[in-house]
DNA sequence: GCCGTTTTCGGCCCGACTGTTTTCAGTCG
């Protein structure tokens, strides 16, 4: 049984002992393991099987222990059928209804027996919800729509739409001009998390700002073009949601609460939960306000983060590793990891172009990647197997490959390395015949046909084509689409053990949609001394720019410059690729004669200019 | 339900805003 189906019973538990009126830290205790599971990187089967295992994870005591293996033996528990005699499970997608919560959605239920969001919808339409204590007309009208917002199936957003329209309300804020100091945004992007629910910013007030100085900076935001409605409107806060249904929270903030505010507001949660217990163990209480003493509330510190972790006697921790999966001990300890940062990245080593499904040919991608001041490129279109994408046969792929060569001759200020994607097949042998592989520089492989194998199978086939001795790196290694596609099924900790031992690296691909490996596995191939490639899969000059999604991930994962073999110069990058049988040295000897060893990286100095 | 240099009980993070009611419970982050 995989972990997510496990959390996402706990969840649900969690969310019926609320309607059931259990007491917060009972429930809260369920999501604890959920959140847990959601995070961990080893199989809970596979831990559940030593009996002691279990219950040293953080959070799972005996009693935890015990519903978790009746969940693996049985795919259920005593404790949610017991709650499920009590109310059905669709009074779970009504409780998500905006301005509904536990309570009240047990008051409906308990009253009117209506326990779907299509009944109590009808029961606000008809009036009938104003008879119960706590509903009145306004409540009913907000349950319609969050009724009609539900049924868009509203949910969350791959990270550059999420960004794009960031940037649109920031750029209208700060039409505010001097009225406001700053606009910041926090939240799960500032954290760069893969999908983005909502978007939360902090607005610094300027010293010295007229009293009225809120009412007029929130009338202004609110004249944003595509609100469709405002959720909250008050003395330092306003929400609304916007037509396509992202929700926004604007916070105003004074200078002295900045960074408590920032803290608070980037979250996550549970980061800032870990926070203020470590706070309150030194005396300390922590809000979006200020870091101040429990015992005369006297403000410690407030107007950065870094004073405030200072405060706590913790190092700064960047926003990308505040998930609460161990940054805390690190910062203490002074061990957190010197994250990679975009401009480490030297090279992009996967991009298509028209020879199979990309839309520019390969000048005008060397061309477009120099630009961003990249030492080096792969040009890596598809192998013949998938038909789809005009994958090249070996024929093809020769001719290409002499296509690549031929450029990096015209094109001065960026070397082009000859690659391909090739495909894994169902076997697991790769696309292309061995002779083929053997004569291009990097040899990228993925797969694009038969996802959904049963774990076991689909294992192997990922071993056999890293036991291939011309797989260099595993592109978009899970196969998994954002809010569309499942990640492939295998056993992540053999594949990376397999990766290890025969040198491959792992891609970490930077298109939003994909983002893969992901943060959580990045971090095992980091701990495992796995190599990883940010790459950005582009299929156009436009894409290439993507590689900072991917950098963010990679920070996410923990991973440092040296984790990153696409940050090292051209010499030293192809050295660490994986060493092909019989072709060892032939591209870096042919390096040695177009370029001196340890040339400097030209980025920001003499890129594009190198002769 | 978990947890322990305040250890087997009694804590467990904290505040803003809404809608209702008239002092506050519920929701939300």
């Amino acid at each position: 049984m995989e972990n997510r189906a496990v959390a996402r019973i706990l969840r649900e538990t969690a969310q019926l002992l609320e309607i059931d009126g259990a007491l917060y830290n009972r429930y809260r205790s369920y999501e604890r393991v959920a959140e847990l599971l959601e995070n961990l990187s080893e199989r809970i089967e596979d831990i559940a099987r030593d009996e002691d295992k279990l219950t040293e994870l953080p959070g799972i005591g005996d009693r935890m222990a015990e519903h978790i293996q009746e969940i693996l033996r049985t795919g259920d528990y005593a404790v949610r059928q017991k709650l499920l005699k009590k109310f059905p499970a669709t009074l779970l997608q009504v409780v998500q209804l905006q301005s509904l919560g536990p309570k009240k959605a047990a008051l409906i239920w308990s009253a009117y027996k209506a326990g779907t969001v299509a009944e109590v919808q009808k029961l606000a339409e008809e009036g009938k919800l104003r008879l119960l204590p706590g509903f009145g007309e306004k409540s009913e009208q907000n349950i319609v729509k969050a009724a009609a917002v539900f049924h868009k199936a509203a949910g969350r957003f791959l990270i550059n739409s999420a960004e794009a329209a960031a940037e649109k309300v920031i750029e209208h804020i700060q039409k505010l001009g001097k009225q406001i100091e700053s606009v910041s945004s926090a939240g799960s992007l500032h954290r760069s998390r893969e999908t983005i629910g909502d978007l939360d910013f902090i607005v610094l007030l300027p010293k010295d700002h007229p009293p009225d100085a809120i009412e007029t900076i929130t009338e202004h935001i609110l004249t944003l073009p595509a609100i469709d409605q405002t959720l909250a409107r008050g003395g330092n806060k306003v929400s609304f949601r916007m037509t396509n249904d992202l929700q926004v929270d604007v916070r105003m903030i004074e200078k002295e609460s900045y960074g408590a505010a920032m803290l608070y507001f980037t979250g996550s949660k549970e980061h800032n939960v870990s926070l203020r217990g470590r706070a309150l163990k030194m005396g300390y209480t922590l809000n979006e306000y200020a870091l101040s003493t429990v015992k005369d509330e006297k403000r410690i510190a407030g107007a950065t983060e870094e004073e405030i972790y200072a405060k706590l006697k913790l190092d700064f921790i960047p926003p990308e590793l505040r998930e609460n999966l161990g940054e805390i001990g690190a910062a203490e300890m002074h061990a957190l990891p010197s994250l990679v940062e975009l401009r480490d990245i030297r090279g992009d080593l996967q991009m298509h172009t028209v020879a199979s499904d990309g839309k520019n040919t390969i000048e005008e991608m060397a061309e477009a990647a120099r630009s961003l001041g990249y030492e080096y490129i792969a040009v890596t279109d598809h192998s013949k197997a998938v038909t789809v994408a005009n994958g090249m046969d070996e024929k093809r792929t020769l001719e290409q490959a002499a296509a690549i060569r031929a450029a990096n001759e015209r094109v001065k200020g960026i070397r082009l390395l000859a690659g391909i994607e090739v495909d894994i097949l169902k076997s697991g042998k790769l696309d292309l015949d061995n002779e083929v592989l053997a004569q291009l520089d990097v040899v990228v492989a993925s797969v694009h046909s038969y996802m959904r194998m049963e774990r076991d199978e689909m294992t192997e086939r990922m071993l056999a084509a890293i036991e291939n001795p011309y797989t260099q790196i595993i592109a978009h290694p899970t196969g998994r689409l954002l809010l569309r596609r499942e990640p492939f099924d295998y056993d992540m900790e053999k594949i990376l053990d397999a990766c290890r031992k025969n040198g491959v690296a792992m891609e970490c691909n930077a298109y939003p949609d994909r983002l893969d490996l992901r943060d959580v596995h990045l971090k095992m191939a980091r701990e495992r001394g796995v190599k990883v490639v940010v790459s950005t899969d582009s299929h156009s000059t436009r894409h290439l720019p993507l590689m900072r999604y991917g950098v963010q991930v990679a920070r996410r994962g923990w991973l440092e410059k040296k984790d990153v073999l696409n940050t090292l110069p051209l010499d030293q990058f192809l050295a660490a690729l994986r060493t092909k049988p019989g072709t060892a040295n032939a591209v870096v000897e042919s390096l040695a004669k177009t370029q001196p060893p340890n040339a400097p990286n030209p980025r920001g100095r003499t890129a594009g200019k190198r002769a």
